[in-house]
DNA sequence: CGTTCAACCTGGGCGC
DNA sequence: TGCGCCCAGGTTGAAC
């Protein structure tokens, strides 16, 4: 479920605990498999009690919450919420998907006492729960593992990342190295937004449609911010104080197919791409037509083919 | 290098 | 009512 704005969502609605310390970490096991979780379970909570949250970061789709006290190395506790991941302060959906419970006491001195709970509920256990130290959080969220924020990114940034890519710009935009915090539904609105066939080899993507395509992402993914993300009918996601977002309502293609285009009145299409569905509108986004966008080196597919020949040499 | 597929899970919706 | 099947916002690794 949760991409960036839904992340974001999340991050916000739990950023209000820095400055709180831990009390207690528990990470109930449930009716079901035990969420990928490392270290064990007894371990982070011995790491986690008795320390502050010092700050909540994102990292693309995960939330990464720092914890510390003044004299011990900061760690990052670092949720990747995956399909069905909520961070919460409030009630969970269901008792028995509650993956973790930090106990937390927020103020301080004589307003000290006051206990809150913070969650991590997760229905199908797809998400994952990590404590890292600053070179573990690197490894884990730093430049090799993702792009640039969805947020921030721009035509220059996809066009170097991308731009030689024989991918469908669709598949390409869910590659969280080329760039942070796009999925599913995002990816589908962004590339609507910007007028270009999902199934556009990113070769073909001309140097000034990457800026389109970024400017549509940054704008796109600030308004599902600004709504508290996307949840589609009556599924699961909610913010951390259990409410709906309310971007759903603003999607153009996702989840809309044989409805009319808000656009131009053509129905919305859905096709499949490396398992996943697309939506688009075939006439605000016009399929690509030519071979390979002027000015660009046919390098990459001699270099396939002579790799080709050379392997079918050797064996 | 790129693509495809399966796997990791639960649960809702649908057709029969 | 129940069963089997398909679907779902994500990521990873194996196989080709």
């Amino acid at each position: 479920m949760p991409e960036l704005p839904e992340v974001e969502t999340m991050r916000r609605g739990i950023a209000g605990l820095c400055g709180a310390r831990i009390v207690a970490a528990r990470f109930p096991q449930g009716t079901c498999r035990p969420l990928a979780i490392a270290p064990p379970p007894t371990e982070i909570a011995a790491r986690l009690e008795g320390h502050r949250i010092v700050s909540v970061a994102r990292f693309g789709k995960r939330v990464a919450i720092e914890v510390g006290r003044e004299e011990s190395a900061p760690h990052w506790l670092v949720i990747e919420p995956r399909m069905t991941g909520l961070l919460l302060v409030a009630e969970p959906p269901t008792p028995n998907h509650v993956r973790m419970e930090l106990e937390v006491a927020t103020g301080t001195g004589s307003s000290a006492g006051a206990c809150q709970k913070l969650l991590f509920w997760d229905q199908r256990g797809l998400g994952t729960i990590r404590l890292l130290d600053a070179r573990g959080l690197d490894r884990a969220c730093g430049a090799a593992k993702l792009g640039p924020d969805g947020l921030v990114v721009t035509g220059s940034d996809l066009a170097e990342r991308l731009g030689e890519s024989r991918r469908g710009v669709k598949i390409a935009l869910l590659d969280q190295r080329a760039v942070a915090g796009i999925g599913n539904i995002y990816a589908a609105e962004i590339l609507h937004r910007a007028a270009i066939d999902p199934r556009t080899p990113c070769h073909a993507v001309a140097a000034g449609a990457w800026e389109a395509v970024a400017r549509a992402a940054r704008e796109i993914l600030a308004s599902a911010v600004a709504h508290e993300g996307s949840s589609i009918g009556d599924e699961l996601y909610r913010t951390a104080d259990n409410r709906k977002g309310g971007f759903q309502k603003l999607h153009r293609v996702y989840g809309l197919a044989g409805t009319p285009c808000q656009a131009c009145g053509a129905p919305i299409e859905r096709i499949v791409q490396a398992q996943r569905s697309t939506f688009f509108c075939a006439t605000c986004q016009p399929r690509f037509r030519g071979r390979r966008r002027r000015g660009t080196s046919p390098k990459p597919r001699a270099e396939r083919l002579a790799k080709l020949v050379r392997r079918s040499l050797g064996a």
